[in-house]
RNA sequence: GCCCAAGUGGCUCAGUGGUAGAGCGACUUCUUGGUAAGAAGUAGGUCGAGGGUUCAAUUCCCUCCUUGGGCUCCA
């Protein structure tokens, strides 16, 4: 059943219960959400969660009165009457008659007829307030009117609402099983990265185990791209500052970029993006139609100076390494490059695990035409780019939406959404189609009849930031890794002191057949050493006692619980390269 | 950046206006155990940093730093 009628009801109740416990405050808005409605208000003292006991007691008393959401429409006039002490309301009142919408109000009106509060609200709402079985306030924030940070700082309380305790119940279950695979305490639970105050925040280190991912990562994205007809290449993770003047990035992203460094008589800074150097490395001699398209590829380092609200673990950094490229084409490629570039996409995601439509989606991002700052203006160079990318999206039967207003300045885009265990949906990288950098850089090469022509450029990724990948994955996969990601892939656990010379030996094997495998001190008893590895997520566990080690055998155990018993080393050793080389993603299942 | 909250030994957390506790971990010793915690002992903290109030501050106040949640899913 749709819960949004009754969590913007759920919401009215919070807002009368505050009128009545703060009578000065003033609301400015209050929308039902996905996972429950929060409520915006202005008011001058301090509201935090230590209040919430208090109000959610108020909240409770309007429910238990049964309270009648009744709907009515009225003129301009009564509007500005019953509204007239409250300035944000008055804004909406101007905003509606703008769009020539009905004034729309709502009423808790009791069985008598008592009029309990009344609000500027269009619902839908649920037929009366004791229709929230159950309800809980969530968290207090802070909020910008209009989300602009211009504006005045609101204060806004999150809640959430459900027609049965149990509904709730389960909803708050749910929050804590995503708190569990949250990627920054997997990071510290598996020992993966970790922050210094002195190097600064947003800036992860890597532990040798989280490397590990980092580098395995890293391995199949060049090896892969290259099979694709990916050239990679080095580029310098700094530029003079006009290389961004003449992209025309600096004014637009001035406020993200570090600032300039100044040296003897240049100035330099630390890149933000990578398509420039990339635009150098194409222009460094004359091109020719038959090498088109050129694709150079890179594990770009990149520079961001996000908010400091803005960061968090490893999914908003402020340096990252992009798996980053860029297709120089002509216009007549350009819709099988961006089929293949989302060929690729899907391709390399799928070994990550990650599958198309249920764990990311595309979103269309047009441009907005009205918004000459963000806005190249070039109406029928956006009008082809964005069909040709509309078109790719259909032909490939890929799932996806469209919004405006999102592209980028240089032209339309398709986003990779992914969704986040906790069910919400980031983007974690674009492909882009671009007709204003060729021209701002003067990009050509020689066509067929000898003339200069202009390329087009795709940006693009195929498996986003390696900081965000990595975070997405340790939530996908809550830290039990593929094997062939996995920091220790095997766990040698000799059960006593007498088999240690055995399971030397056995390591040493397990080494040099270049399988990253580990011992565990014998100091400990053999299912304490068990329950260790198995937090961890150690795909294998190796156990040997004084059986394998009179038949020169081995046992398993695997991080799921599945035990083999007296097998060869040796077939052990095959199946896990073959499991490592076919990147494998649950053998088990 | 702004709003709210938090910062106590490596980790998870308790606690108090009279200079601190637990469990896990580490270390040592005993134990050599057959598939998710064997036992005992020892060490380890200027209670995020700086300033103020006080006879006395980890506790109260201020500033800063860091972390977490949030900052147009419209009335």
């Amino acid at each position: 059943m749709d819960l949004h009628p009754l969590r913007h009801t759920a919401e009215h109740v919070l807002h009368f219960a505050m009128q009545n416990l703060y009578p000065t405050l003033l609301k400015a808005m209050g929308p039902a959400t996905d996972e429950g409605y929060y409520f915006d208000f202005d008011y001058d003292e301090k509201i935090s969660e230590a209040d919430f006991p208090k109000i959610e007691k108020e909240m409770q008393k309007i429910i238990n009165l049964d309270l009648q959401m009744v709907k009515a429409e009225i003129d301009e006039k009564q509007a500005r009457e019953i509204f007239k002490n409250n300035p944000y309301k008055i804004e909406w009142i101007d905003l509606i008659l703008k769009r020539n919408e009905p004034l729309t109000i709502y009423k808790m009106i009791d069985k008598k007829g008592k009029v309990y509060d009344i609000d500027l609200c269009s619902g839908p709402h649920a037929s009366s307030t004791g229709k929230i079985k159950a309800f809980k306030l969530l968290k207090v924030a802070g909020a910008y009117w209009h989300g602009d940070e211009k504006n005045k700082m609101l204060t806004r309380i999150y809640g959430t609402a459900f027609f049965m305790q149990e509904e709730l119940e389960n909803w708050i279950k749910k929050q804590e099983e995503a708190e569990k695979r949250d990627h920054r305490k997997l990071g510290k639970d598996l020992d993966l990265f970790v922050f210094s105050d002195l190097i600064g925040k947003g800036l992860p280190i890597l532990t040798p185990k989280g490397t590990i991912i980092r580098r395995e990562l890293e391995k199949y994205v060049l090896e892969e791209e290259m099979k694709w007809g990916y050239e990679h290449v080095i580029t310098p993770p700094l530029a003079k500052t006009d290389l961004y003047r003449t992209s025309g990035h600096y004014p637009y992203y001035q406020n993200t970029m570090y600032p300039v460094m100044k040296v003897d008589d240049e100035e330099l800074i630390l890149r933000p993006m990578t398509c420039p150097h990339h635009f150098m490395l194409y222009k460094s001699r004359p091109r020719s139609y038959k090498e088109l398209p050129v694709r150079f590829a890179e594990i770009a380092s990149q520079f961001r100076y996000e908010k400091s609200g803005e960061l968090s673990g490893l999914t908003r950094v402020r340096m990252f390494c992009l798996a980053d490229a860029h297709i120089m084409c002509a216009v007549s490629q350009a819709k099988e490059e961006i089929k293949n570039v989302l060929n690729l996409i899907d391709s390399m995601n799928k070994v990550l695990g990650l599958e198309k439509g249920k764990d990311y989606r595309y979103r269309l991002s047009l441009g907005d035409r009205t918004d000459e700052k963000k806005y190249y203006k070039d109406d029928a160079a956006w009008e082809k780019a964005e069909n040709v990318l509309r078109e790719v999206l259909v032909q490939e039967k890929a799932p996806f939406f469209e919004v405006s207003g999102e592209a980028a300045f240089y032209g339309p885009k398709i986003d990779v959404q992914m969704k986040k265990v906790n069910g919400q949906e980031e983007t974690a990288f674009t492909v882009q189609y671009d007709f204003v950098m060729p021209k701002r850089f003067s990009l050509t090469y020689i066509d067929k009849d000898g003339k200069e022509k202009q390329p087009i450029v795709i940006h693009r990724s195929s498996i986003g930031a390696f900081e965000r990948t990595m975070a997405f994955l340790i939530e996908h996969y809550a830290g039990a890794f593929p094997l062939w990601l996995a920091p220790v892939q095997a766990e040698i656990i000799p059960i006593s002191e007498k088999q240690a010379d055995y399971a030397e030996r056995v390591l040493k094997n397990l080494k040099e057949a270049g399988i990253r495998a580990e011992m565990m001190a014998e100091n400990e008893s053999m299912q304490k050493r068990i329950k260790l590895a198995t937090e961890q997520k150690i795909p294998y566990m190796i156990i040997l006692g004084g059986k394998e080690e009179a038949e020169k055998k081995i046992s398993i155990r695997t991080r799921n619980g599945n035990q083999e018993n007296m097998i060869n080393l040796a077939e052990l050793i095959n199946r896990l390269k073959r499991e490592i080389d076919e990147k494998i993603i649950e053998p088990d299942s």
